[in-house]
DNA sequence: GCTCGGTTATGATGATCATCATAGCGATCG
DNA sequence: CGATCGCTATGATGATCATCATAACCGAGC
C-alpha cells in the first residue's frame, strides 16, 4: 500500500522528457558504459492508442520510455481489456520477454505521445553478462513490479468495484486530478465502463471529485483512500 | 496460459526431495560457488499451516524449498486471503524482499510437510555483485512470476468463478489429482469456499471431476481447460 | 454542415456470487 | 467416549455488478 504513494510520487510527469542516464535501469551505468550503449539503441514514437507491440508478438528487446505514457495490457476474446500496468519517462518495460521467451506476454500502447527507446535483447544480454550491477538494478525494478502485481492481485480477488476504482483513481492522479477517461479507469480497475460511470458520479455526488472530460480532480483523497480500504 | 501448463509440468513432485545444486536459482552456481555458499543456509521446517513469515516482518533473506509444498498469499483485516503463489521443491520465494526492502510484502507458509533454505540477504548481495550469471538466474525466475501475475491479474479482472477455479484446479493438479481443500482452491481462485463447494459440485455433477475429501481427480482436464477459457 | 465515433450519462433487468444459516461427517484429543 | 474442529454440503436471501438499451454532448473529418 505505501509502495503505490511511492509510485506516486517518483513517478515523473508524463509530459517531461527524460535523459538516458536518469532512467530508472540505466542510473547505475557508467558514463563510458552508457556511451557504448547509446548507438543501440532504436528510438520509436509513442503515441496514443498506438500499439508498440502485441502479445505473442517476436520480443524485440527492453523498452525504455523517454517521454509520455505507455499503459500494458491483455485482451480477451471478448473484447474486454485489462490494463497491467501505465508507465512513465524512465520507467522500463518489456523486460520479462527479454529474459523469459521469445514472445511478449502482454501488448503495449501509447497513452500520452512521446517516444520510447528499445535496447535489442542481445546488447541487453551482454550487458547484464559484463555487469552484475545491471542485472541486480532489473532486477529490483522487476521485483517492485511484481509485489505492484500481487498486490493488486489480492485487491481484485477481494475488494468491491468502487475500492478498485478508488485506489485506480489515487494511482492515476498526480497533483490531485487525473487526466484518464472513464473506460481508461475501469480497464485499470477490472471493471465495466459503466460501472466505472455510476461509481465515479457517487462519488462526485459525496463530494469526493468533480470530473469532467477526460480528467477527476481530487476534492477528497483522503476519504478516497479509505474507500480503497486503507 | 502455455506456460501454466509448463508449471504442471516442471513442478517435481512436492514430496520429493530436491538437492540444492539443482534448485532453480542455483543450477548456475559452480561446484566451489555451492561449497562456499552451503555453510551460509539456515534450514528449516515447513509444516502444513504453519507461517514461515509474515507479511510487514523483516525479511531476512532468499527462500529455497528443499522438500515440501509453500504457499505465499496476503490476508485482508475482514479475513479473507487471496493465495498468491503456491511453490514446489527446488523453488525460491522472498526474492521480491531480499531485493525491494526490509519488510516480507507477503505472508509465507507450509502446505505440505517439508523443508526449506534460507539464504540471508548479505550474502546473497554478495553472490550477485560478484557473479552476473546468478543475477540474470533470478531475473529470469522472478520475470516468470510477474508473467504468471499478469496472467492472472487478467483472469481475476475478467473471468466467472467456475473458470477461475477450473484454471486453480489444473494449475493444482498433478498426474490428473489436486490434493487440496475446496477452501485453498477458493483462496487461490478469489472466491468462497461455498462457491468453490458449489462450483466443484456442478463439475462433479457433469463428470468433469470426482471429489474426495481433499483430493480432486481431473476426470476431463479438456473440459476443465475449456471452462477455464483456453 | 453533418455524420461519425468516443465519452459521459442513466435506466431496466438479470446473472452471478457473497453471506448467513444449518447439518452431516470424520478425525483428533483430552 | 464425548466434544470439538475442520471439511463438505445445501438452502435462502440479498447485494453487487455486468449487460443491453438509449440519449446527450462534443470534436474531428468528409
Amino acid at each position: 500500500m505505501t509502495d503505490r504513494s511511492d509510485a506516486e510520487r517518483t513517478r515523473p510527469n508524463a509530459a517531461n522528457e527524460i535523459a538516458l542516464e536518469r532512467a530508472e535501469l540505466l542510473r547505475v551505468l557508467s558514463p563510458e558504459q552508457l556511451a557504448r550503449l547509446r548507438p543501440q539503441l532504436r528510438e520509436r514514437p509513442v503515441q496514443p492508442h498506438r500499439a508498440l507491440f502485441f502479445e505473442g508478438g517476436e520480443a524485440e528487446g527492453l523498452w525504455i520510455l523517454r517521454r509520455g505514457q505507455v499503459r500494458l495490457y491483455k485482451a480477451s476474446a471478448s473484447g474486454r481489456v485489462t490494463t497491467l500496468e501505465t508507465l512513465g519517462p524512465g520507467e522500463i518495460f518489456g523486460a520479462i520477454s527479454a529474459l523469459e521467451g521469445e514472445v511478449y506476454p502482454a501488448s503495449a500502447e501509447g497513452v500520452l505521445a512521446g517516444s520510447a527507446w528499445c535496447l535489442p535483447r542481445s546488447t541487453l544480454m551482454q550487458l547484464l553478462a559484463s555487469d552484475p550491477r545491471l542485472g541486480v538494478e532489473v532486477l529490483r525494478i522487476v521485483s517492485s513490479r511484481l509485489h505492484q502485481a500481487h498486490q493488486r492481485l489480492h485487491a481484485f480477488a477481494q475488494d468491491s468495484a468502487p475500492a478498485r476504482l478508488a485506489r485506480a483513481l489515487l494511482d492515476a492522479a498526480q497533483g490531485g486530478e487525473a487526466r484518464v477517461t472513464r473506460r481508461a479507469l475501469a480497464e485499470s480497475a477490472g471493471t465495466t465502463v459503466e460501472t466505472a460511470i455510476r461509481v465515479l458520479r457517487r462519488f462526485e455526488r459525496e463530494g469526493l471529485l468533480h470530473g469532467q472530460v477526460g480528467l477527476l480532480r481530487l476534492l477528497d483523497a483522503e476519504a478516497l483512500r479509505r474507500v480503497a480500504g486503507g
